[in-house]
DNA sequence: AACAGAGTTGTTAGTGACTAACATATTGGC
DNA sequence: GCCAATATGTTAGTCACTAACAACTCTGTT
């Protein structure tokens, strides 16, 4: 049980590397096998394909249950945004440096951008579902989560490709964008962002 | 000149029949050749990919022009909104068969949808450079575009989904939900929508 | 009609992602 | 230490896609 955590991770890291050294479309799934010791059928029973390895996240219930705890009252939009904003004001800015550093060979790559949002619709999809319970119709609870997380990418990717920044102010910028009228500022990334446009 | 021109519609009309008939996966790129009576190779010239011969659309210039033609002193948001709203008035609904044919069959595989989003993504490029004409910064003008093309997918995608309806409600929908204090009737789709919540 | 050269297509042989089927280790509980 | 589950390897194959080069087919010119 506890050995294929190890090998999943080894195999992991070992990609990574050679993504970096050698870049992604000059590593192949071989290289990558060989490197972590292991066969390339052992590389596709971790990971369903070369790109997952690099992109497939354990999925997040957090999200989803973060919009729910905004008020109800709410426009659905603004709802799904605080909940986004609220979500990544959990996670603490230390932690990201993984997700950067996938996020950054990924941006380099339109096949990975690509894939990149496909994770995404299953998080939208959660938004969506969120913003249902409290009677708001398919369509536009679908819309007002993708128009979030078509935002929301939009930070992530420009956090991932400078060098400098941190993502909490990003996201806030974003978010803020989406609902301009209200005050979005001190609710995300203790201590970072104090006032925005 | 125009040899090629044919070829290439013959190849996209062979391969849009296989995959409505045997499904995409099932349908080769050695397949479609043959139905078109060319090589793989010749396939390959005139399509980068299986899926470019699917979602590969000429760069249309138009949504760009009508984000710049907005009034400059609205918000970005509602400037690409309008724009947005503005481009896709000015299609046919007779004209969209075709693409909700090959939209249809794009839903149901990830790999393809995401290949849309790729796709989509030069277009959230021009209208972000649209807005930055005004003097929008480029995160914010990005941040805005983002939004307005993930909300523009949900209801591209929900049209080719759903066995009914047109287009120009949906995205007037989705639109007036990121500008929703503003009036958005009446400018898409001539004669379809009139009121909306 | 014959020709030249540009544009278009085919052949072949290869790489790399990914899968199925089956054989073999390895591990953890008893 | 043994047994059943779990983890891994081998092999052989399919399919998307590319490079190199050969062959063909138009078009206009003489």
């Amino acid at each position: 049980m506890s050995k294929s955590r190890r090998t999943r991770a080894t195999i992991q890291s070992a990609a990574l590397d050679l993504f970096l050294e050698e870049g992604y479309n000059a590593t192949t799934v071989e290289r990558i096998s060989v490197a972590a010791g292991v066969s390339h059928m052992t590389f596709f029973r971790y990971f369903r394909s070369k790109d997952g390895v690099l992109l497939d996240d354990p999925y997040d219930p957090a999200i989803g249950a973060a919009v729910e705890e905004q008020p109800g009252e709410m426009v659905p939009l603004e709802r799904a945004c605080r909940g986004i904003l609220s979500a990544w004001s959990d996670v603490a800015e230390e932690d990201l440096g993984d997700v950067r550093k996938r996020m950054s060979i990924a941006v380099g790559h339109p096949q990975l951008r690509a894939r990149m949002w496909e994770n995404n619709l299953a998080t939208q999809h959660v938004i969506a579902e969120a913003l249902r319970t409290t009677g708001v119709a398919r369509l536009e609870a679908e819309v007002a989560a993708g128009a979030c997380m078509g935002a929301l990418l939009v930070a992530l990717i420009d956090w991932a490709t400078a060098g400098e920044g941190g993502i909490g102010e990003r996201i806030q910028l974003a978010m803020s964008q989406l609902i301009p009228d209200s005050d979005v500022s001190g609710r995300v990334t203790r201590g970072i962002a104090q006032e925005l446009p």
